[in-house]
RNA sequence: GGGUUCGUAGCUCAGCCAGGUAGAGUACCGGACUUUUAAUCCGGCUGUCCGGGGUCCGAAUCCCCGCGAACCCGCCA
């Protein structure tokens, strides 16, 4: 058995960064800065999984650094893309600007300059909230300054070439007749439906014709405009089958991760970079999607998104970074109620880091620390912040509704859980608040209550509602139960089933003095 | 048709990607506290790690073959 040495901090980037240094050496190219890649999806709402990709990159740029190396994380917006279909949720209108390039449609939320730039910005905020740091790039800037225009020639030239290989390799057959370029329609601003017929190499440019062209399961009629567009300053694009290989070689990037909906596109890329570009393809790492809670695909155009922006209102943004971070295999079903076990985890590998907890070996231990350290983005904290089990929170919070940091912190003092207020558990507090409010608020109970139990909480209104406060509630209620004939085991389930929408509960005496008796009498007397 | 992932306690899942004593939450049982009610705390229980083969001193983990489930691609980006 050969010894298992760590590279960099043990964990999957670690290794991954490892691969792509020892095929960079192979190649023989330059490794005076290492460009990664990643692209964002400018036509609909980004969900959290789309923040996967940058984030990863970040992780293999982190990695690099780690190891010596300067890199840097290029974040590629495709915003030329057209709109394919309308994202639910959004207006109606929106239908007229089909096929249209996103970045020239209105923001349907009017606070960007265009729809593309409103979606990617979206998800850049959600990167910055997570300190992910990268260089932007519009698909629109690149095309309107031709930074891809040697490879939209070249690619042009041997289309021919790569429209049968697209055909053998992934079986997708219309590039052995279209060219892998779409003009945007001179005439009606139209991308998919202007169809390239012929290059014309010397001049650089495509005559096109904007006809019909079938989007999902409708067939778009274009505007009929017979048109020539100038591929070096023109606005269009190259077919996704061959872009991403443009742009590895015109930005020199040598990594990017994909997801696997992707894979073939991918996979005909490589072949365009190495055979026709003249470029090594960089190395790749395929993740699989994040699906919602019912199994099916995430998809970017649908409105009930998993966003960063509400996981954010629950989870701290280093939940965000661990459960992208922590692995890349496998199917991921996502949704909010994973924010508290991924809270727990947190502090659990924090614990591994500062020393609390033992792993039985060597090498756990280190893989532990590095996924703490890459979560903190290799910018650890010094000392271990306050934590509080945040399910434990959630239960507080469930409670105490009003005033609510100072209520919960009392009530965590009271349990010795924790010494002192600390910024680091108000924030917590307020995230599990949210968690308790939108996802575990108690709805009211429909509850008949009769006879001699009517009577039991009448005389308890009745005591709730004097001036002094009862010495010995718990036993006051008791006693209540008993004069009126009621099992107090009954009388208590009512009693939390009007409170708490539950069958069960803490300690009712104390606890009804905690929330406020006469909001209790008030409540109470709703049931009368 | 092609591809990928998943299958682990009653339930939901982690562990697998760098092989080394089978784990957590929940449910359940018991205890502390309590005048019969615990969001809390302590303790306990639960396994054909889908089946079969291979590699290995050693496999839930790596490889191969099945079975089952899900997803992606075969429009387009």
């Amino acid at each position: 058995m050969e010894e298992a040495k760590i590279i960099g901090r043990g964990t999957w980037i670690d290794k991954l960064a490892d691969e792509l240094l020892q095929r960079e050496k192979s190649l023989g190219r330059d490794t005076g800065i290492i460009r990664v890649e990643s692209g964002l999806g400018a036509s609909g709402i980004p969900h959290i999984g789309s923040l996967g990709d940058a984030v990863r990159a970040y992780g293999v740029k982190m990695a690099l650094e780690n190891l010596g190396f300067k890199s840097e994380l290029v974040a590629y917006s495709d915003d030329l893309d057209g709109l394919r279909k309308i994202p639910e949720g959004l207006p109606d209108w929106l239908k007229e600007h089909i096929a249209k390039p996103v970045s020239f449609i209105p923001d349907p939320f009017g606070c960007h300059d265009s729809y593309g730039l409103h979606m990617s910005s979206l998800l850049l905020e959600g990167l910055d909230k997570l300190g992910i740091r990268y260089k932007f790039q519009r698909g629109v800037d690149t095309y309107r300054n031709g930074l891809l225009k040697d490879q939209i020639h070249t690619i042009l030239t041997n289309s021919k070439r790569i429209g049968e290989k697209i055909a053998d390799l992934v079986g997708q057959e219309k590039y052995q007749e279209a060219l892998p370029y779409f003009p945007v329609c001179a005439n009606c601003g139209r991308l998919y439906t202007a169809v390239a017929y012929e290059y014309l190499p010397d001049e650089k440019k495509v005559k096109y014709r904007c006809g019909s062209a079938t989007i999902g399961s409708r067939v778009l009629e274009g505007c009929g405009h017979d048109g020539v567009a100038d591929i070096t300053r023109d606005l269009g694009k190259l077919a996704w089958k061959v872009e991403f290989a443009a742009r590895w070689q015109a930005f020199d990037i040598r990594f990017e991760a994909y997801g696997k909906d992707i894979m073939d596109s991918v996979k005909v890329n490589d072949w365009v970079a190495d055979e026709i570009l003249g470029f090594q393809h960089p190395t790749h790492v395929k993740y699989e999607m994040f699906l919602d809670k019912g199994g099916k695909k995430i998809s970017k155009s649908l409105g009930n998104v998993v966003t960063s922006q509400a996981w954010l209102r629950y989870g701290s943004p280093k939940s965000i970074l661990l459960l992208l971070y922590k692995r890349i295999t496998g199917t991921r079903e996502v949704g909010f109620d994973d924010i508290p076990a991924l809270m727990e985890e947190y502090h659990e590998i924090e614990n591994v880091y500062f020393g609390k907890i033992k792993m039985e070996n060597e090498a756990k231990t280190t893989k532990m620390r590095g996924l703490y350290e890459y979560v903190n983005l290799l910018n650890p904290p010094k000392t271990q912040p306050h934590y509080v089990n945040y399910r434990l929170l959630i239960q507080l919070c469930k409670i105490f509704r009003e005033d609510r940091v100072a209520m919960v912190t009392k009530k965590l003092i009271e349990y010795g859980t924790i010494k002192e207020p600390s910024s680091d558990v108000d924030e917590l507090i307020l995230l599990a608040g949210n968690y308790a409010d939108d996802f575990d608020r108690p709805s009211k109970i429909e509850l008949q209550v009769e006879g001699t139990a009517k009577k039991a909480l009448s005389d308890l209104v009745k005591l709730l509602s004097q001036e002094e406060e009862p010495v010995d509630l718990q036993n006051e209620i008791y006693q209540i139960a008993k004069a009126n004939g009621v099992q107090p085991k009954d009388f208590f389930r009512i009693l939390y089933q009007i409170i708490l929408a539950s069958e069960r509960g803490p300690k009712l005496g104390p606890f009804i003095l905690d929330i406020g008796r006469k909001k209790v009498a008030v409540s109470v007397s709703e049931y009368l």
